[in-house]
DNA sequence: AGTATGACTCATT
DNA sequence: AAATGAGCCATAC
């Protein structure tokens, strides 16, 4: 994302949010969209954590944007990495398998932030 | 300034 | 079961 400027705060302070909330998926989980935006409150922008997402490898510390993905286990965002098979590689190296840009037993390792944190 | 386009999801055909 | 429409709202042009 642009350099966001002092008038421009709201949304980088849910992109700030998006982040954080992402930075506690663990390692060998993966969490989606729609749950990150449903724990913030802000149930249908799940698209807007897309968005953090893209703008999200730019900024520190880092953002494990490959532990998100949709809400059937699909890596929709893997073309948004520096190879198309970058976001895969990491799951692999996490422990998710991957297969046909599906997460393997997706169900089991679907980590809800609205569960997982209280 | 207005339209189009998504790393989405859900309800409705 | 698959397609469609709608809500979402920051960016891009």
């Amino acid at each position: 994302m642009k350099t966001p400027k002092p008038t421009h705060n709201k949304h980088y302070t849910f992109f700030e949010n998006v982040w954080d909330v992402v930075r506690l998926i663990p390692a060998g989980r993966v969490s989606t969209y729609g749950a990150i935006a449903g724990y913030l409150g802000a149930r249908s922008s799940a698209r807007m954590v897309g968005w953090a997402m893209n703008a999200s490898f730019a900024i520190h510390p880092h953002v494990p944007a490959q532990r998100v993905v949709n809400r059937t286990g699909l890596l929709t965002g893997k073309f948004h990495f520096a190879t198309d098979t970058l976001m895969q590689e990491l799951l692999l190296t996490e422990g998710v398998h991957v297969e046909n840009d599906k997460v393997v037993d997706f169900k089991n390792h679907f980590w809800d932030p609205a569960v997982e944190l209280n």
